[in-house]
DNA sequence: TATAGCACTTGAGAAATTGGAGTGCTAAAA
DNA sequence: TTTTAGCACTCCAATTTCTCAAGTGCTATA
């Protein structure tokens, strides 16, 4: 389909325009393939039937199609191995033993930002694979205690829980008991269920008073199942590039970022990484997204960079390999 | 130094800007007065020369200058009661028991946000005032735990540790009881140094292997100090106002928000509301913060909302009003 | 002290002008 | 068959010009 020049012609346009963010000519790959502007000309019109490139208007230079980014990243692109520079800063963290491993990864993630001037998001797992390992229940005031659950994974939550003074702190003691006995094991989803169908019925056999205990405790720990934890690192980053020059470009993707539903986009269960073009990220038309899930023995979730369309793919993903190289390297 | 009049036209000229972010002309003026507009033109030009008003340019109508703001707040502006929509909204949240107080902290500034379109910060407590009350110790696989410390204020942290394999779980539970014991009580600042002037030279005499250990819990409970928990609503509606129409603006403030300094401009230590105005806000010129501390009783910290300088005042004033007044009836 | 009248200033927007960068096409050369 | 030179054509982007409406400041008068 694509001759050898072709394609190497599509590649530089790329290539060029990655890093320029400008149209490209004809006449300024002339020396670089050492033929006429009129012949590169025709195989960007080729180029352009086929869909790989575009023209803003009738006499422009060509950009790349969102057909063209994904034509280069799936057949043209070689990725490298990662710079000297880049490696130094990204080793440091990793051979860093005092960092945990989530910091660790928040920290590669952030330099990623700071080097590309791209946004990164880290998501948190999700609780629904985090089995109930423990609930302690500390008193902070004669009335107040905190409840916390600790889940198999290592994952821990906590909530304030007021009691009418009514309440005999023995009473507390022995529902706990019974919470962690009947709950062990639960997914943090279950909980909520488990407390209602199971541990409801039978408690008041153990515990006097215990409707006030349960209403406390239930509403304590059926709120843990929510929200994944989001990290930003360079949300504002991406206003840097010069895709986002008008306002309005500028207020619709800060807007994106701070919906809600921003969570469940960019939420990936796919192992390998992958990347979402434009329209493919069903995030926004004038972003790319790369992301991938990771999983550290004790915690899973995705990391995702955002930048424009115009992105350093082959740079980006040599780095996300290459953290995530060091991720499974550490976490088991 | 005012007439009457004059501090009419002057209040009358700030909440039409206020109303409608245009410059306000005499003309519009002429009907409210009953005078005709050459007459408020000679009033305007006083207020200009005593430095309440502005203009754009020389034929444009009147805006008011940040001093003319500032002498709104302190002199013209009426608090009013609290609207009935505004106040419907709001007492929903704090009349919900199911919601813990911070919950409702967060929804009412939430609500606040929504209904005038600015954005809301909480920030929440520091640790320093926070005592150490607990510290719990979960493993999660035979090398892996999590510590947990639990202050007198309710705030949990936790951090997990990983430890070699030749570490006995009984020395571990020894370090435990032996940090407990030592630490109970110190302020969440004081425990770095402690543990490294007093635990350190005499862990050795309870624990075997104590320099694994030592370091282990070192880390895990010295990184606790930092972070305070910031919670933004609507952080995209700033974006909103017509004084946000231009790029650089919009990226401006975007980057003021997003930067690490931001938590130490918004902290608020009076316990009063406080109204910054413009420059006196120390973030952004264009902008007016409203800030109070806020109390409790298990958590401090601060209330902002963040609005154009052209902000609706009185109303902001009264809504953050009532809130702090449903803190203090419920927290304590 | 307030008003009517008028000259003056300015920004915002529409329309016209210009220059340059780039393309497509054709016909000739390799 | 492929490449190239040459040229007409298109469009944008930047600049200039023009016009209009909104609003002011000032002065003379009620």
């Amino acid at each position: 389909m694509l001759g050898q020049r072709q394609k190497d012609i599509l590649k530089a346009i790329i290539e060029e325009y990655i890093k320029t963010a400008r149209p490209v000519s004809s006449k300024s790959l002339c020396k670089k393939f050492k033929v006429s502007s009129a012949t590169i000309r025709n195989d960007m019109l080729d180029l352009e039937n086929l869909g790989y490139l575009e023209k803003q208007h009738i006499s422009s230079g060509r950009i790349p199609s969102e057909v063209g980014y994904r034509y280069y990243v799936d057949n043209l692109m070689e990725p490298k191995k990662i710079s000297g520079e880049d490696m130094l800063k990204l080793q440091t963290i990793f051979t860093n033993n005092n960092l945990d491993l989530n910091s660790a990864i928040e920290k590669s993630l952030e330099i990623i930002s700071d080097i590309t001037n791209y946004t990164s998001v880290i998501l948190g797992s999700a609780s629904k694979d985090n089995l109930l390992q423990k609930v302690e229940v500390i008193p902070i005031s004669n009335n107040t205690l905190v409840a916390i659950v600790i889940t198999d994974k290592g994952h821990v939550e906590n909530k304030q829980v007021t009691l009418p003074n009514t309440v005999d702190i023995k009473e507390v003691q022995k529902t706990s008991e019974l919470l962690n006995k009947m709950l062990f094991g639960t997914p943090l989803n279950d909980v909520p269920s488990r407390l209602e169908f199971e541990i409801k019925p039978i408690i008041g056999n153990y515990v006097k008073n215990y409707e006030v205990l349960y209403n406390a405790f239930y509403e304590a720990l059926s709120n843990f199942q929510g929200e994944k934890d989001v990290h930003w690192g360079g949300k504002a980053n991406i206003l840097k590039q010069p895709e986002f020059s008008t306002v309005d470009d500028v207020k619709n993707i800060i807007s994106k970022f701070e919906s809600k539903e921003i969570v469940n986009k960019i939420e990936e269960t796919d192992d390998e990484i992958k990347v979402y073009i434009g329209t493919e990220s069903a995030l926004d038309d004038n972003v790319t997204v790369i992301k991938t899930k990771y999983n550290t023995g004790q915690n899973e979730g995705t990391l995702a960079i955002i930048g424009p369309k115009r992105m350093d793919y082959e740079r980006v993903l040599t780095m996300l390999e290459y953290i995530k190289g060091e991720i499974e390297k550490k976490g088991d």
